[in-house]
DNA sequence: TGCTATCGTTTACAGGTGTAATCTTCAGGT
DNA sequence: ACCTGAAGATTACACCTGTAAACGATAGCA
C-alpha cells in the first residue's frame, strides 16, 4: 500500500505517450507532432503543451541535446493500461472481465478468430494455475 | 451513422446514475443522497448539482411530484455501459478484447471460477455461431 | 554582428468536473 | 396570516482539458 500518487494522463495526452512509448528511443517534440499528424491534426504548439503537461506530471523525462529537447516516456505503457483497464472493468462491472466479454460478445464484437485467441488464453491460464 | 449526439457522463455522475438504474422507479434527490451516503459522502447540494448537470445533459428525467422532484434514468445502463467499455478497449487495445483478458490474466486477477465463467461464455458464442 | 528561423516558455481561454454554499420559493404547521 | 424548514435554482470556485497564440532566447547564416 501507498503507492506513488498515481499519474493521470488525459485523453489527448495518452496520444502523445503512445507515440514515445512506440518510438525506439528518444524523441523530438517535432517528431511527436509528425507522427500525429495522420490522427490528431495539432498545432506543434499543442503538441507542446501536452508534453510539458506530461512532464510536470512526471510521466516522461526530457534531456537537453543541444537547444532542443529529446522526450522519453518514464510511466511504463504496461503500468498505464494496468490502471485504465482495471479501473474501468471495477466501475462498470465491479472489477470482473466476464461480464465485459459476455458484453462484447452479446454485441457480437468478437470475430470466430477473436474467440479461437480468447480460448487459447483461457487454456494457458488454465494450466498456467 | 449520425446517432444522437452521445451524453457524457463523468465519473461522479455515474455514481449518480448507478443509483437511478439499480432503483425500482423514480426517486427523490434524498433518496440519492441516501442510497450514496456509504460510498461517498457527498453533501444534499453536491447530488442536486449532479441532478442537474444530467437532466441537462437528457440522461435523466425528472417529473414533478408536489412540491419535489421524481428523477428517472432515460439514458439506457446497457448503452453506457457499450459506449464506455468499447470506447477504453478501443483506445488501450486497439479495440480487441483478447489482449485486454490477457491482461487481465498475467496479473493473476484471474480466479478459477473466472476462468470457468469465461470459458463458458466462449462455448456459448462459439455456437452461438 | 545582426536577422531570422526555431525551440522552448508563458499566457489564454472556454468548457467540463468535483464539491459545495447561498438564495428563493412555497407548503405546512401555529 | 406568519414563520420555518425543506426543495429546487443559482452562484461559486479551483483544477483539469483541449487547443492554441504570443513571447523570449539563441544558434546559425548572411
Amino acid at each position: 500500500m501507498s503507492n506513488p500518487p498515481a499519474i493521470n494522463i488525459s485523453d489527448a495526452e495518452s496520444h502523445v505517450m503512445e507515440v514515445l512509448w512506440r518510438a525506439p528511443g528518444p524523441v523530438v517534440a517535432e517528431q511527436v507532432v509528425v507522427a500525429l499528424s495522420e490522427s490528431q491534426h495539432w498545432q506543434t504548439a499543442t503538441v507542446k503543451t501536452l508534453l510539458n503537461r506530461l512532464l510536470k506530471k512526471g510521466a516522461i523525462a526530457a534531456q537537453k541535446d543541444g537547444r532542443r529537447f529529446l522526450y522519453s516516456a518514464i510511466l511504463p505503457r504496461e503500468a498505464w493500461l494496468a490502471r485504465e483497464s482495471e479501473s474501468l472493468v471495477q466501475r462498470l462491472f465491479g472489477g470482473r472481465i466476464a461480464p465485459l466479454v459476455a458484453h462484447f460478445g452479446s454485441r457480437k464484437k468478437l470475430s470466430a478468430s477473436d474467440i479461437q485467441e480468447l480460448r487459447k488464453l483461457i487454456d494457458e491460464f488454465d494450466d498456467g494455475q
